[in-house]
DNA sequence: ATTCGTGCAAATAGTTTGCAGCAGA
DNA sequence: TCTGCTGCAAACTATTTGCACGAAT
């Protein structure tokens, strides 16, 4: 998506939560559509200067406009990405045990069809109703061998 | 595996790390070996009196013994299982959005053979070397509906 | 005996929040 | 203009660690 057009769609998601559209939430926006990783939080305020505060409230209100997603790996360190529906990349996660990099993964079709059926056979057996998926590939990385 | 068998592999995965078997652990292994599902610590505190600190401890030489598996949700408390070794269940789990539930759910040969295809590829692409997966089918469960 | 484990309390790391001032629709 | 956002600092929560005592080999 064009870079202009990402944007009139956050503030479009924003608006609908009487949210407004500011710089920094730009930022962030920003830093996240430069990047193909979920990113952290520290990564985050070494891209843009910006405080910390500032930076997890407006993820927070980003996150409930489904404008950004939060990813969680292996450390405890949160990461944030575009979300699917602004990104338009449905994908998954490989994520290193050494030093808990996580890098963005092409879903497969075939995957994603073998997925669907067992996330139906799961609903009909334990009463839960799937809506959404995570899929991440552990191992490592290239820095780390 | 027979409650007996279950405690000398973990006595023998201990010793080979020079580490004792002792009552706390044995403690910590009979609570993760009663359920089906990863347990949070307050959960495990709850079934088995003991200093928060000695389970956190014991948590993590369980898990370098190889007998527990720290399992990451979405909320931050962290959740603990036996380790597959251990319990022989490959398994996956379902992950409920609202309440931050997580229940256990079997492996599907079909999925497993997908992912497997998967992982193949995007060791190749990335020089990323995978040794491991994670599927979590997230939504909500029957008590949040 | 000597090494390793325990329990308490204090420390730490990541994240969240109260509040006074500033900015965007 | 008026409601909501920002920035600072303090608060919070989950987890980790130092240290002196106790237990296992």
């Amino acid at each position: 998506m064009a870079r202009k057009q990402l944007h009139e769609q956050v503030g479009l998601r924003l608006a609908a939560l009487d949210q407004r559209y500011t710089t920094s939430r730009r930022s962030l926006v920003e830093v996240l559509a430069d990047t193909d990783r979920p990113m952290t939080i520290s990564e985050i305020l070494a891209a843009r200067a910006l405080p910390q505060s500032s930076a997890y409230r407006n993820l927070v209100v980003l996150g409930e406009a489904g404008v950004v997603h939060r990813v969680v790996a292996t450390d405890d360190l949160s990461r944030f990405e575009l979300s699917e529906a602004l990104s338009g990349r449905h994908h998954h996660h490989l994520i290193c045990g050494v030093c808990g990099m996580v890098a963005d993964m092409d879903a497969s079709p075939r995957l994603e069809r073998a997925l669907a059926e067992a996330a139906k056979a799961a609903g009909e057996g334990a009463g839960f109703e799937v809506t959404d998926h995570r899929i991440d590939l552990m191992g490592s990385c290239s820095d780390c061998r």
